[in-house]
DNA sequence: AACAGGCACAACCGCAAACCC
DNA sequence: TGGGTTTGCGGTTGTGCCTGT
């Protein structure tokens, strides 16, 4: 016996919604609100569709203030460094660009920059040859050792890419015990776990003090923070943790970030290409950067970033998290 | 003009986390 | 405190449009 249907896939319409569906649906929503139950509300209004396709409607189309199309070479940059640094948190990201949903960044990065950028570097080395060699990963052991995730692997290739790109693609190993400095992916989770439970009113860090900038913008206190606000903590916590467990052995590669952002915009916008009167410029094959990026990180300019990264060396950290645990 | 393939975007699905009783 | 319910998230799929042949 498996898990309950959340509704009664039978009597659900699927597919596109008409412009009679959304109105009703807008109409409702704007007048009495959601009533704080996605499931009931398709039946208050008579809609014949399941509750979650009613959130996601509104979410993603219907709420007020979208944007839809056309990001902006400043968005183009965000996405692809928060990216780098944190992987697929589509939400997250999208927090971070007015306006967006998680949706349309993740299928703005799935379909125009991830080939913007990883594209450029395609004739050097066949992408072919690495996903063949991911594919033939083993999907974990009885040890807990976690398989590279796709989005893990895809941000080390980027990454690897823009360090060198004569390297070959890299090709994850399974960490191995050898070295104490290397922690594998249980003792992490039992770090992050630990470093959770004695942190638990979250309110002295950078972090809290990051997010609560956040929720302001929103047009809420801390203390009003609902649970559908949490996640953006539980990533803070886990970003947080994630800094402070990565391998102290790769430690000396603070510029990393910087350097990585500055490549990306050599990448998305061509050689020597500025923005907003920052970003990088190759001066004598030494990339000089104007790190206008970081004032993101540190609430300078909005939007303000979520979470709690208040130096590049601690994004590095994160990175290292990554690539310390994979040998590579 | 017809067809195929690629692309972009909307929507769905399954799972895990959070909530509530 | 435990179990059921709801929500949020990320991955995947479906569909319509566009472009090249």
């Amino acid at each position: 016996m498996g898990r309950a249907p959340c509704c009664d896939k039978a009597a659900v319409k699927k597919g596109p919604w008409s412009p009679e569906e959304d109105s009703m649906l807008k109409n409702y929503i704007e007048e009495h609100g959601t009533g704080g139950n996605w499931i009931a509300l398709p039946h208050k209004i008579g809609l014949k569709r399941c509750g979650k396709s009613c959130r996601l409607r509104w979410l993603n189309y219907l709420r007020p203030n979208i944007k839809h199309g056309d990001f902006t070479p400043e968005e183009d940059s965000i996405i692809c460094s928060l990216y780098i640094s944190i992987g697929s948190r589509w939400s997250i990201i999208a927090a971070q660009l007015p306006g967006r949903t998680d949706n349309d960044v993740k299928n703005y990065w799935n379909t125009k920059l991830k080939k913007r950028l990883l594209g450029r570097r395609k004739d050097q080395h066949r992408r072919s040859q690495s996903a063949a060699a991911v594919d033939e990963l083993p999907d974990g052991d009885s040890t807990g050792e976690r398989p590279l995730s796709a989005s893990a692997m895809e941000r080390i290739q980027l990454y690897m890419q823009l360090q060198n790109p004569a390297l070959p693609v890299p090709v994850p190993v399974p960490v191995q015990h050898h070295n104490s400095s290397v922690l594998t992916w249980q003792q992490q989770q039992q770090q992050q776990t630990t470093a959770a439970q004695s942190n638990d009113s979250f309110n002295s860090s950078a972090t809290s003090s990051s997010m609560n900038v956040t929720v302001a913008e929103h047009g809420r206190s801390t203390s009003q923070l609902s649970r559908h606000d949490r996640p953006l903590l539980t990533a803070g916590r886990q970003l947080e943790s994630a800094a402070t467990t990565a391998s102290p052995s790769s430690a000396d590669n603070s510029n990393v970030v910087v350097t990585i952002e500055a490549e990306l915009q050599e990448l998305l916008y061509g050689e020597g290409s500025q923005m907003r009167g920052g970003g990088a410029a190759v001066d004598g094959g030494v990339l000089q950067v104007d790190v206008d990026w970081w004032s993101y990180y540190q609430g300078k300019q909005s939007p303000v970033n979520s979470w709690d990264f208040t130096t590049p060396e601690e994004t590095t950290s994160v990175f290292q998290d990554y690539t310390s645990v994979y040998d590579i």
